[in-house]
DNA sequence: TCCTATAATGTAATTATTCCTAATTGAGAA
DNA sequence: TTCTCAATTAGGAATAATTACATTATAGGA
């Protein structure tokens, strides 16, 4: 797993350290969208002297190359999410689970003339909002 | 326009103050999807008592009572709508401004079984990221 | 192995939002 | 109109997320 990540990031003018390789190792596959606290937390486990400059630097360098997407559902905190692809989220409202919508949109998400007059779009993003059924009990 | 709204938060156990009433004054209509520090500043140049407190007191009842829709398309800061029909909004990228979609896109957005079997959705809201005409220069 | 640009650290600063509490006040009841 | 009280306010302190910065350390190419 390492060695894959040696791979993907050598030579491409992203130095890799222990404490991104730590990063990279717990984002990888990760779809439980975790916020910079979570990531340090769990960093600091392993590597006690992680700080939180160094995470929030690090989700930064990897949103700059488009590995790692930001999601605003929250608005308490910033999320996480190591699958570039374009997807969508469902958030439950009372614990703040996310969870991942694998469907594309794009078709219908047509935008009026009278908004393409202002805004030249370049992206979309559907939040959904719901209870899931571990806090409907 | 005092008159108007007196009517409708009347008998509502919704207390009306002269704070209050400024805020509501400052968002009839207001279409600029003000953020909380833009409703105080507004606010304080004729109330320059009038605390952060009282308007996050504020907008959270009104939310409450479906007057106002929270936006959370910005990660940095909240910004609220006081048309509480459900519409979509696009982001500038660059100067944060942002601006309403009056599409229903709600028959098209249908979530998978997967999805279902986790969440009882309760809503949804389509963000889209573009960049303004006036920021392209 | 050496150099240098890049990254990490730790701390301080910043900023948005919430919390706390005493004092005030709107609005219904008398 | 006056009384009463629960709701609301001011204002500052507390909290929490995120950013900035100065210094030290180190990855990775030469």
């Amino acid at each position: 797993m390492v060695e894959k990540i040696v791979d993907r990031y050598k030579g491409k003018g992203f130095k890799l350290t222990p404490q991104r390789i730590a990063i990279l190792k717990f984002l990888e596959g990760n779809t439980a969208h975790p916020t910079a606290d979570d990531i340090y937390t769990e960093i600091r486990k392993k590597n006690p002297t992680v700080s939180f400059a160094t995470v929030y630097n690090t989700v930064q360098a990897l949103k700059e190359r488009g590995e790692l997407l930001e999601i605003t559902i929250d608005p308490d905190r910033r999320h996480f999410d190591p699958n570039p692809e374009p997807h969508h989220h469902i958030i439950c409202s009372k614990c703040r689970k996310i969870a991942d919508i694998f469907v594309d949109y794009s078709e219908a998400l047509k935008l009026p003339e009278e908004v393409l007059d202002k805004f030249s779009p370049m992206g979309n993003h559907v939040d959904f909002y719901g209870i899931c059924k571990d806090c409907q009990n």
